[in-house]
DNA sequence: GTGGTCTAGACCACA
DNA sequence: GTGGTCTAGACCACA
């Protein structure tokens, strides 16, 4: 499900935070569906269940996810809305590297070709009507 | 000539390199331009010279600069070139980003007005002959 | 009877015992009022029976209820008595939320008048004669 | 400068969480003052530096404090406002009590006399000229 | 000396 | 079997 890169410089909790959420837009995670629990999960990571305890915290201090105790832990009905609403801050994120390619010399065509192209390897999500 | 903001999340030894990095693109410093000796650019920016010194270090590994024992530190001949080819890096950087935005439901004709406005912002390299 | 909200972050058998706790208040329950079996209520809010259990250990503790074995648990004479002998614990737990609020600012009368509309809305007792 | 009660039931991270808000409430730390370091305090309060850490990351989510890496963690610019932003959620935890006792049958007077008293055990902020 | 991440493993509450 | 908290201690980046 979930894929950790140990040798990447982005902390493991985070890839698993962006894993998950990434499995949530793309409409594999519903709302209501049961995350692996931290010991089997970790296990199959080969990662600390410390670890995955604090990535899953982080996700539900986003809203993404649930923790019933006792139960298990579950996406949350606004999974969906809570990601969406970040997208803001992935476009000031494009901001800073647009500038410097246009400083490196990088023609504005250049760029949005490119862009274009990485818009579409976006997976579909299931379902997806609209 | 730089500015470090001390509460940044971006170490400064890091905010050293991309400033320098940023002056060599935009013409202010040119080949065989002389940086400012650890001590005084450490004193003037109020930083640790060992924090200045590993971003320095940095900064000859990568090509841009080159230290002349007994006389300084000297943007090197290469240094534009070196800072371009980087520009895939970035280029790469953009394209999980747009992926996101495009599962988070973002438009592409949204994201490209973004990016255009982006890229308008940059200041015109001196003697930009384009 | 009960309402059991399965996603609180309240623990299944303490949200029994309140729930208890709050018939035995209003009135709905009086002393010698059988209370459901744990198989038979457990069954009717999909519980594990094992929670329920737990619960009715607790209210029995708390003299609530008495488990008469053969026939059944019942409420307790001293029932309400036992409750409201809690009460100081209730005080002393506002305690600290009114210190906190009033380090934030939030005036007296605020507070006051806040908690006269909490009060209004508790349901009556049964046969409240006051 | 904190007091830590092992054996309460609430965490110990809680219980950092809430001593440094009241700390910043009270006015005994003011924004830009340092906090001190993960390894000194973990040791004075003699608690895991991992707790310790997990408390602290809270209060900077929270905008009460800031960490600069290497240099060590400060009180934020905000504090005071971050924290009295959240006067709502008490006044919200006052509710369910203030019912409580209501069916309790406590009447509405002894409640409020019994909050006046703890308003007005409030420490005085430090400076405060309101 | 700072803070941040991670592993290993215990122990508790809850279902 | 769930999730949550805590300890012990290593190791890294940064100043």
């Amino acid at each position: 499900m979930l894929k950790i890169d140990r040798y990447s410089s982005v902390p493991i909790y985070e890839q698993v935070i962006n894993g998950f959420e990434r499995l949530v837009l793309v409409g594999a995670l519903s709302p209501g569906s049961q995350l692996p629990s931290v010991r089997s999960l970790s296990q199959e990571l080969s990662i600390n269940p410390n670890t995955l305890q604090k990535a899953y915290a982080e996700l539900d201090r986003r809203g993404i996810s649930t923790a019933v105790p006792g139960k298990g832990r579950f996406i949350s009905e606004d999974a969906l809305n809570n990601l969406k609403s970040c997208a803001g801050d992935m476009l000031s994120e494009l901001s800073s590297a647009v500038e410097r390619l246009a400083l490196c010399g990088i023609g504005l065509n250049k760029i949005i070709s490119y862009i274009e192209a990485a818009y579409h390897t976006a997976p579909e999500k299931k379902g997806d009507t609209k």
